[in-house]
DNA sequence: CGAGATGTTCGGCT
DNA sequence: AAGCCGAACATCTC
């Protein structure tokens, strides 16, 4: 379920596990989630290592460890973290369990499109430091975001909001919701957008993220009960604007749900 | 049983 | 040549 704030809350997850040592470690190094091949080193390194803190940026989480060990974890499509007791035993999709004396702290990825890399050093990866500004940070300019609508004039917005770099942690859930709020149908291409909408685009963009971060991150709370989202998932979903059933496409390759009255095409 | 699933990457085409 | 699009990845669920 990994976007934005689902990532956040993954995160915290193994907040249990901070300052504390890890005795062992399980991994099915030759699965795709180690598809770096840095799956030997992680085991070997992290034996004996203590979980020192995390922190999550856009989908991407990074665990620091000593004897300089930090681990870059993407869930994926299907990815999450959990604490299983000390005396687990990992299950066919539990790809990594770090075992401490008080619990075990594990990553399960049935899917296997997430990935697990590793980086040994003093300072942080730079797969790391060079993420691009996150969206709810001063550098994530209106600006920004129009010179790059310009670059991409014949995308879809749809497609558009999907790029990482650009939307850093935005994922199929929250374009749909974004472009529901900004009352643009998706399929509208970034050359099109008036300044007043892609303000209105900026602004939505922002307000998602913060309200994401604010109930799913929180406790996996669902997001606000008037949101899209709850009605993006069900075939028979209407607007909850004016309760006209919402629309069904592919566009920027993947499933995308509006309403053809209220969002602008 | 087939279709689709909250993601990324690659290769081919324009 | 940059940039867009569809396919592929692997497994589970409806």
């Amino acid at each position: 379920m990994p976007e934005l704030a689902e990532v956040e809350f993954q995160r915290k997850r193994w907040d249990c596990g901070i300052r504390r040592k890890v005795l062992r470690v399980d991994a099915h190094t030759e699965k795709r989630i180690f598809r770096d091949g840095e799956g030997a080193v992680l085991t070997e390194r992290l034996s004996g290592a203590q979980l020192l803190g995390s922190e999550a940026r856009a989908k991407l989480m990074l665990f620091r460890f000593s004897k300089a060990v930090w681990m870059g974890v993407h869930l994926g499509m299907s990815g999450e973290l959990r604490i299983e007791p000390p005396d687990f035993s990992p299950g066919r999709h539990d790809h990594l369990v770090l075992f401490q004396k008080e619990q075990s702290l594990v990553f399960r990825d049935p899917r296997m499109f997430g990935r697990i890399r590793v980086h040994i050093g003093e300072e942080p990866p730079s797969w790391w430091t060079e993420l691009p500004p996150a969206i709810l940070s001063e550098e994530w300019t209106m600006e920004r975001m129009r010179e790059f609508f310009r670059r991409h004039g014949r995308l879809a917005i749809k497609a558009a909001l999907l790029n990482q770099t650009m939307f850093p942690g935005v994922g199929n859930w929250m374009a749909d919701e974004i472009l529901w709020r900004a009352r643009l149908a998706p399929a509208r291409l970034c050359s099109e957008l008036t300044p007043k909408q892609s303000a209105a685009l900026w602004q939505e963009t922002r307000e998602v993220c913060r309200i994401a971060l604010e109930t799913v991150a929180v406790d996996y709370a669902d997001p606000p009960s008037d949101w899209f989202f709850h009605q993006r998932w069900s075939r028979d979903g209407v607007c909850p604007r004016d309760g006209l059933p919402l629309e069904t496409a592919t566009i920027g390759g993947r499933t995308t749900r509006w309403c053809r009255r209220c969002q602008k095409s």
